[in-house]
RNA sequence: UGGGCUAUCGCCAAGCGGUAAGGCACAGCACUUUGACUGCUGCACUCGCUGGUUCGAAUCCAGCUAGCCCAG
């Protein structure tokens, strides 16, 4: 007998690949959808890029769903991702913000969407290939564990699903390693075992994603002056949205020694040049809070706090600070804070929750 | 157009007769389900030009050219 209707979110990846066949061993009726979230319907490129949502994906998905003897069907979310995802994105960027495209993606897409649907469609649960556990703690709440294998843990990526979404949803290949979950798949036979996990903008295969952000919205960047920390004009830039706080690389400026972007002014098109020490700031401010081991932050938590996906995570203390902001302080200068990611908060291995960065602190 | 100084990789800069350091920038790769950071590798058969002296010169000499400075 099942233990319920699940449809796994397939990727063709290695990951919701043997999610999907983990939850078909553990007894549930599986289906596997694949979400059609940007590429053209009339895209063939097969190319080598696997995990969350490569270009081989359907076919792929297909192929192992076949392999599985699982129904499998596509469902489109291009419209929920054009505008949760890519118009996000792009204007995240023109507001001299960074934004991480995966984290909307799942938030809005993935779950809000996908899980809707599902659940319209007779559904109890969702499953997706992430690294992370959900646990149901004794307070009650759902949280997030971190993988068992820290090294791929991606609970970052999902610190905004709510309670609701939480208690519908199933990530089994979280209590494995990837090179377990490798060796489940090669096992089993699947073709997928060894494609190569995804990385970089799903839909800025290029790479190049200021032209993205050009052709997109059709608008011209303009470009604007370098300025040093003491407002000195020290070079021209291509425009802020080729820009984020503490890069190097691709700023043309020889100044004899390394120098990192500090800071983004949107209003006045500049973009200032600091040195290494500029960049490393003692407090955040957050907002579009979302909590998960707890139910609210309280004033002087103390925490760990990662503030971007590949973060080993700092110590740091909660302050409230008032219309659903909070301030966190950091014993241990962080480098580059950057206003658009995110910020999760850590007890041990569970996700306590999170939110969007708005600034960095004055020092 | 009298005097002085300097001309070495895109930028800065070692070198001082023995066969071109280094930093920055840049490129590629690695890392990475965001952007970054980081690491590794690569990057002047040639030293403003033309001659000369030397077994041998970026290094010495001469002329030329360019730029800078001080006098006018």
């Amino acid at each position: 007998m099942s233990k319920g209707k699940v449809v796994v979110g397939m990727s063709g990846g290695v990951d919701s690949s043997v999610a999907a066949y983990l939850l078909k061993e553990q007894g549930y009726e599986v289906i596997g959808v694949t979400m059609q979230i940007w590429q053209d319907e009339e895209e063939t490129i097969q190319q080598e890029n696997g995990g969350c949502c490569g270009l081989s994906a359907v076919d792929d998905a297909r192929r192992v769903a076949d392999q599985l003897g699982i129904p499998y069907y596509v469902m489109n979310f291009k419209k929920e991702f054009k505008k949760n995802v890519m118009d996000y994105f792009t204007g995240e960027y023109l507001n001299g913000r960074t934004p991480n495209p995966c984290i909307a993606c799942n938030r809005y897409v993935k779950w809000e969407s996908l899980l809707k649907r599902s659940l319209e469609i007779g559904a109890d649960y969702i499953a997706t290939g992430h690294y992370a556990r959900i646990r149901r703690l004794p307070n009650g709440r759902y949280t997030l564990l971190q993988s068992a294998a820290s090294a791929k843990d991606q609970t970052y990526a999902l610190y905004s699903l709510t309670q609701e979404q939480l208690s519908h949803t199933l990530m089994p290949v979280g209590e494995f390693s990837k090179d377990e979950i490798r060796q489940i798949a090669e096992d089993i036979g699947l073709r997928v075992a060894h494609k190569p996990d995804s990385q970089e903008i799903c839909f800025v295969p290029d790479k190049d994603y200021a032209r993205f952000i050009e052709e997109y919205t059709g608008r011209h960047i303009p470009e604007g002056n370098f300025v040093n920390t003491a407002g000195q004009v020290i070079g021209r830039h291509k425009g802020i949205t080729h820009y984020t706080i503490g890069q190097r690389k691709g700023l043309n400026l020889a100044m004899g020694h390394p120098v990192f972007v500090s800071r983004i002014c949107p209003e006045t098109n500049e973009v200032v040049i600091g040195e290494n020490e500029d960049i490393f700031r003692h407090t955040l401010l957050a907002d579009r809070l979302n909590y998960m081991a707890v139910p609210e932050f309280t004033d002087g938590m103390e925490v760990m706090a990662k503030i971007r996906y590949n973060h080993k995570g700092s110590p740091c203390r909660i302050e409230l600070a008032g219309e659903g902001r909070i301030r966190c302080v950091f014993p241990e200068a962080q480098r580059a804070i950057t206003p658009g990611q995110a910020v999760v908060f850590y007890d041990g291995e569970r996700v306590l929750g999170g939110g969007t960065i708005l600034r960095a602190g004055e020092y």
